[in-house]
DNA sequence: CAGGTCTTTATGTCAGTACAAAGTCTTGAC
DNA sequence: GTCAAGACTTTGTACTGACATAAAGACCTG
């Protein structure tokens, strides 16, 4: 990060370096006026990476808003802007008459929609899906009600088996109202289902989980390899895209001796 | 805009009322420029009653940001403030063009820092708690590393044994480092132990949690009321206060049979 | 020396304005 | 009749300016 120049094509480039750590004054701020990403969002994701790369250490004064925009040749708001977003985030705290400063306890995410697959992915797991059932079948009631739908109507069902190693991790039911998007099977191999939506248009919005657990039955535990009676992890979960409209139900079990939920969640005050 | 006259003189609230449903317009809202409470949240407030009492009904557009500021003697920035605060929840759906509606699904609360006692509470359950177990004790490696201190310092250990109509729920063991605040059997019993935190002048900031699930040990089996080698579902906790400190260190294990986690979620974009 | 008070500093709130960009809808041409 | 261009609506981004308020420290005073 240090002696880095600052390749600037257009619009008036603002860069900002000094030795002094700790603080942003030791920070390679800069905005590029000509890109069509937002500023504050430009400045936000420099800031978040600085604080990730440990450039801003915790407990660091981020310095007064007034100043950093001064010295970026931004306005007061937009800076705010950029700073609101990672207090959301989790990773700043403003304090009046004190300043902002960088979260001490190690943050990672919060709680995400993430998939399974992405988070075994980004575990470093090599997750591999081997898919068991796909086809189109009449809603359950149990499932109609989940989805919000009438009991009867065509839901494609695609049941997969989640592994990494070798070893089954996870036995993913799935269901998704008929015509949503087209569900190729090799592609369900590849990769994620929420990937494959967000690629089809669908912007994931909220979600409900219940997270329980039981013990495996005799067909449970031979598809997922454990002894009977073994504790599970159960999850189901229906998420909704931003109409409001339900786009996926899942019924999901885990083998409790190979995974289980790890999250972070922030309080809001 | 419409015809309706908006007067505007200083330091009195701006109402307005239309018959039209569905909307908006249909809507008593007024802002007391008097009251200390923010302006932008008083709105927020006064939106978030709304579409819970159901007056804003799912899929209701809220009318544009210009207009509702006009109509209640607000800027723009204002009005937008008050939004955004709802989208964050999401509880709203912005869209260019569009407008901002009110979201379809039924979010009922992201997942939140909640107490088990709350979240019994809330579900009308009548919890109750017996203390086993309250004394200080120095902190084993595992306590230690979760709380951030060192092997051996001084940490206060409570059991509690949560029950609701007489039945045990949940077995619950705690960590909080010594002197952080005094924990009285009695009001342990009456209350959860978040409560007595925020009362402590604790502001808690974000926590760490872990969902598994094991097969119950005989200790386990009989202090929870269930056989042995039942599924149990087992959640690890650590929580930290805005200065980044860790303050609670939490072992949990609750029935399958009789709990589960049950939580809301958003997808940020 | 202890106590409260004033000053400083930083964020918190709010107004008003301007232009950009993305959808929606209408209109017009083919 | 269909499709595309353009107008229009609405949110998105950004700036300037102003005052309020909380926290911290310096200062003065009893």
């Amino acid at each position: 990060m240090t002696g880095v120049p600052v390749i600037q094509t257009d619009g008036y480039p603002h860069s900002v370096t000094s030795a002094t750590t700790g603080s942003t004054q030791g920070l390679d701020l800069s905005v590029d006026r000509s890109s069509p990403v937002p500023l504050y969002y430009q400045l936000a994701r420099q800031l978040e990476s600085a604080i990730e790369h440990g450039a801003l250490g915790p407990g660091s004064l981020l310095g007064n808003e007034i100043e950093l925009a001064g010295r970026l040749g931004l306005s007061r708001p937009t800076v705010r802007q950029a700073i609101q977003s990672l207090v959301d985030k989790g990773l700043l705290v403003r304090r009046r008459g004190v300043g902002t400063q960088v979260v001490h306890s190690q943050v990672k995410r919060p709680l995400e929609l993430s998939s399974l697959y992405d988070d075994l992915e980004a575990a470093g797991q090599r997750p591999t899906t081997r898919v068991l059932l796909s086809e189109v079948r009449t809603a359950s009631a149990e499932v109609a009600a989940a989805l919000g739908i009438t009991e009867g109507a065509e839901v494609h069902l695609f049941e997969r088996l989640r592994l990494t190693h070798g070893q089954p991790v996870a036995f993913l039911s799935n269901y998704v109202p008929a015509g949503l998007l087209d569900l190729g099977t090799e592609r369900l191999e590849s990769t994620g289902l929420y990937r494959m939506m967000r690629n089809a248009g669908i912007t994931l919005h909220s979600a409900h989980q219940t997270v329980g657990a039981r013990n495996a039955n005799a067909d449970e535990a031979e598809r997922l390899g454990e002894p009977e009676g073994a504790a599970l992890l159960t999850m189901q979960r229906t998420a909704y895209d931003d109409t409001g409209r339900a786009v996926e139900y899942g019924s999901h079990i885990y083998r409790a001796s190979r995974y289980s939920f790890d999250f972070q969640l922030l309080v809001r005050n």
